[in-house]
DNA sequence: ATAGTAACTATGATAATCATAGTTACAAGC
DNA sequence: GCTTGTAACTATGATTATCATAGTTACTAT
């Protein structure tokens, strides 16, 4: 690609955002953070995408200050990426897109369900695709939601990591 | 690019998403929808991409249902392009960047304000950058809010018109 | 000493993007 | 009736990001 013009700049918050998310090695890398995949091998092998890409994101959203390297071990020198505070805020915006994948984005009946279920800790209700809790009303935030993947989405997982 | 690998049969929820949200224009072309821009023309001007990209990219959210050509009028033939039922179900999603930005991607004091501000049409609430109206706890869809941009980002605007 | 693992970096082919210019179809003004 | 203007694009060529594959580094385990 050409230089692209830089939107770091603007005024606009959806532009600002769109220069970090409007990616899908990000969001594929934000996913599996939130999923809880924190390794390097992990995450390629899980999106899919090559290490390089992987490297290259990595370090762009270490330097956005949405993921820190985290040394788990010292010798041999191995180590892992977690979410900020503000990486993990980045969650509502994922949410959001599974919400509306859920909604729209397959066949009926292709799954049978949820692609990925989701149930509020606090209360135990099963959320749907709502930002507030149906059972409760609370709004929900990083942290107050159980997933819990269906079938054919871990035999996925289960196969990408072979 | 090499063929990246298609995501839009994968049965991971963010993963659908990404396929057509990991994409820096699809993301200023749907911000622009949603701000009320309908005409390709301005679309190009205020998102600063070239015409062949727009045309592109609205020609793959037609083909994925987000947006549909609309002639209005014949002579000579002029159209715009409207978001469906499944582009406006993506507001939550830019909803969610913009309220990330608003919390994360400015300097102190670099407005002054947020970027854009947004009220509750129907208790008249400032709903600051909750997914759940403060004043009558009602949570926030499309078309339940009034969006009022900051002087910085009228006068980006009024320059990108030009 | 060989094999294995985690976390990368290097290389070359391919393809998407941008900037710029050109096209089509018409309306309006002189 | 000829030029200018506008909306909505398409065409072309240079640049650069991405992918696939292979290689590297620094160790541990057998």
């Amino acid at each position: 690609m050409p230089k692209r013009t830089d939107l770091s700049d603007t005024f606009c918050p959806v532009g600002r955002s769109a220069e970090l998310l409007g990616d899908r090695a990000v969001l594929l890398i934000l996913r599996d953070l939130f999923f809880g995949r924190r390794r390097f091998e992990a995450i390629a092998a899980n999106t899919g995408l090559g290490p390089q890409l992987v490297s290259a994101r990595l370090k762009l959203m270490e330097k956005q200050g949405v993921v820190e390297r985290h040394a788990y071990q010292e010798r041999p020198p191995r180590h892992e990426y977690r979410l900020t505070a503000k990486g993990k805020d980045l969650f509502d915006v994922l949410y959001a897109m599974r919400n509306w994948a859920e909604r729209w984005a397959y066949e009926d009946g292709e799954i049978g369900g949820p692609a990925m279920r989701y149930v509020h800790r606090a209360c135990g209700t099963d959320v749907g695709t709502s930002t507030v809790c149906p059972g409760c009303g609370e709004s929900l935030r990083y942290g107050d939601l159980k997933g819990e993947p269906s079938e054919a989405l871990r035999a996925e997982q289960a196969a990408r990591a072979g």
